[in-house]
DNA sequence: GTATGCGCTTCAATCATTGAACTTGCAAGC
DNA sequence: GCTTGCAAGTTCAATGATTGAAGCGCATAC
């Protein structure tokens, strides 16, 4: 059975998130919404899942009101987060924080800072500037690894805000 | 190929985090061990997976060390989370309240307090009464939903530490 | 010594995922 | 108006993981 239908407590809250957003490569995908890729392909060659797997993901995430299928720039649809698809902010960012702690190294973890004051977000999500915990739209990052060279990679090397389409 | 070995992004914090902890179950598991689920039984009783997937996924985590297997009371050994597992807290916290949020009603929702003052912590972290985020073994939880009978259901209805071993 | 429960392992059947190939629709170039 | 090219998918057979049922060895309880 698939999960997205079956986690089995019913009423605990972790498993219910879990249904929505715990399948394979789910949380990908929204990680690279926050990051404003927003077209099919440039998620696809980003995150390097087969288009099946893409297209059953993100239908999944609208039937869910995580993503919406919004008109972009010239005649393409985009995907973009719902207020619903923001909120999912700080599991993003926790899993961000342990996966930089214990596997990446320090140059090479993305940079994530408050747009208003400049300060580098904390590892438990605070402004050391402010003292308070920035709303995504306030947040700048700026990936610091060199290791991919595709386009989007290399674009996410320029600091731009979080939900910002990215323009090539 | 299984999730685990294979998620793209080499140097990105949120794969590396989710080629750990992203397969199916395995994030319910680190949450019953925060509830104090220790025994390979119990874990199999209260998530309701196949003993086969508990195996797999009890030996990654304890291979990523997440997880360590210690001698228990009687002569049976038990399952707790390392240090490194405790740290994922910030996770299981922020899926709990997204899912909480919305999924779950109100009052059916698991309680957190911070033990030292009895606030009531928010869905951002904060104990509103110290202005601090709580550690985990700082947490006192309450489940409030009746829906499951299972006695480890009925045990996590009554408040206690997170961490700490649920006795019968 | 017999039964019960725990902590697994094994196995065939089912189900999801994969990668490659193919299709469709639009848009610009010739 | 024909072609080329690309974006955005769909289709399909092969692979691989998950499932549920059954079984097994050990330990304690009766």
């Amino acid at each position: 059975m698939p999960l997205g239908t079956d986690y089995a407590g019913q009423d605990c809250s972790v498993a219910r998130a879990l249904e929505v957003v715990g399948e394979r490569w789910t949380l990908l995908i929204v990680r690279d919404l926050f990051y404003g890729i927003r077209r099919y392909n440039d998620l696809r060659k980003h995150i390097g899942l087969p288009p099946a797997t893409l297209t059953d993901r993100l239908t999944s995430l609208i039937a869910h009101g995580v993503v919406a299928r919004v008109a972009g720039e010239g005649a393409r649809d985009e995907y973009e987060l719902t207020p619903k698809g923001v909120s999912l902010w700080p599991v993003i960012y926790g899993l961000s924080q342990w996966g930089g702690a214990n596997y990446v190294e320090d140059d090479k973890r993305m940079r994530y800072t408050h747009r208003s004051d400049g300060g580098l977000i904390r590892p438990d999500g605070i402004c050391p500037g402010c003292g308070e915990i920035p709303e995504p739209t306030d947040i700048v990052i700026q990936k610091r690894s060199t290791a991919d060279t595709d386009p989007i990679s290399v674009a996410l090397r320029e600091p731009h805000r979080l939900l910002e389409p990215l323009r090539r």
